[in-house]
DNA sequence: AGTAAGTGGAGAAGATATCTCCAGTTAATG
DNA sequence: CATTAACTGGAGATATCTTCTCCACTTACT
């Protein structure tokens, strides 16, 4: 699962490793995943050493600062989460495509605090990240223009609403985690319940976040 | 509005404060409130004393630990909050007492982080404070059951899904808070939307958590 | 066997947070 | 007023964490 085309990584620019040393490298990626993984980006270098059994300076040395092991492990990871959007706007059934994405998302979030924590909080961003991000908005537009235009959502929803819901699914996730993996998916059946449109019900009364205002809800959420 | 009942305080058990060390005792929980709820309990008292324009000295003397002084503040308002529940059940309309409750208790959360993070991660509890949380939860039982018996409330709800629910609403309030500080009430109103009962609609398919679940979840929390 | 590459982990350096101490100030009392 | 017990501010002692460096020692490769 988290092996893929490591085995030839050549490393940004230098020569191959040694042996040892390449092994010691995936050691480390492994490690970081699964303690970032459980217990979120605030886990120090010297913690991800310590599970990876290696010393810190052998961590430090391959990767010079704790962005750069987090970029090397994410950046992956997002361009993942793009597919998914590609794939659900190629859904038959747009209201169908919407749902298979928010719990697809949801479920990759829920289970992986470090993601959440680089994809929705912007935490230790950079550049490739960064842009992975940003390019799946008009994505997500375009998921919400479709099922709007098949009568299944409500009118009112807008591609804004989308990151508060992941946001609210994850809170979920986190309280429940401990004693039931899975019981975000009740809350997430909640909300797209809410969410569906109905004839006869009345419109939401408070409106949502621009794009624009998302984006800085973003940002601002970042500098904490 | 936090002027109360403190005039003639008598603090614990010692003989009465001078003129101006009460007054000092004053502008220490006046801004302790402030700072506490909006930036969180992750305030140092060094900070609190700042913001209260005196000495930490005087902040140390007055509440010898942090938790003294978290415990000074927020016994009251979960007091508060249990006459909220209490309020709720008289109301005529069953439904409407719950979502009375629940935007009330939301708005309160939203707008005073530290009140959320004693409340709803039991950050810093303390006996009084643990016992004021616990009482509210035959009220929550409650009331779903009032809901739930008059039709209105899907009939899968249990009382283990309202702190869920309040995890969430204050997730978005949180995301959303900096842009538009209201537009946590439109993801309750689709919350509230999905709760609702509705004689064709296929029942939930992942289960709530039990009670002692829910319970351990905040024990759980608690630890981190 | 020689050597360049790699290793571990003690500890330097820098942030924070909590809490103590005391020389100096101030309110209350006669 | 003068006396004094209560109170004050804030520098700094102590402790805890993180990040990151350095180097004596070990290991893979030729």
């Amino acid at each position: 699962m988290t092996e893929s085309s490591r085995q030839s990584d050549p490393v940004e620019g230098g020569r191959p490793l040694r042996r040892d040393a390449a092994l010691n490298r995936e050691r480390i990626l492994h490690a970081a995943r699964e303690v970032f993984g459980q217990q979120g980006l605030g886990v120090t270098l010297d913690g991800v050493a310590r599970h990876a059994g290696v010393g810190v300076g052998t961590v430090y040395r391959r990767f010079p600062t704790k962005e750069a092991l987090i970029q090397a492990l994410f950046a992956q990871d997002l361009r993942i989460r793009q597919e998914a959007a590609d794939r659900a706007l190629a859904h038959p059934d747009p209201w169908q495509g919407l749902v298979d994405f928010l719990m697809e998302m949801a479920a990759d979030l829920a289970e992986n605090r470090g993601l959440y924590e680089v994809l929705m909080l912007g935490a230790h961003t950079s550049a490739p990240i960064d842009s992975a991000r940003d390019g799946m908005l008009p994505l997500l537009q375009a998921l919400i223009r479709r099922a709007r235009e098949s009568g299944d959502l409500r009118p009112e929803v807008t591609p804004a609403d989308i990151p508060v819901i992941q946001h609210m699914v994850y809170a979920a996730a986190q309280f429940t985690h401990g004693q039931q993996p899975d019981t975000w998916r009740r809350y997430l059946e909640i909300l797209l319940n809410g969410l569906r449109r109905r004839p006869d019900d009345p419109p939401l009364e408070t409106p949502s976040l621009s794009d624009e205002m998302v984006e800085q809800a973003m940002g601002i959420s970042r500098a904490e």
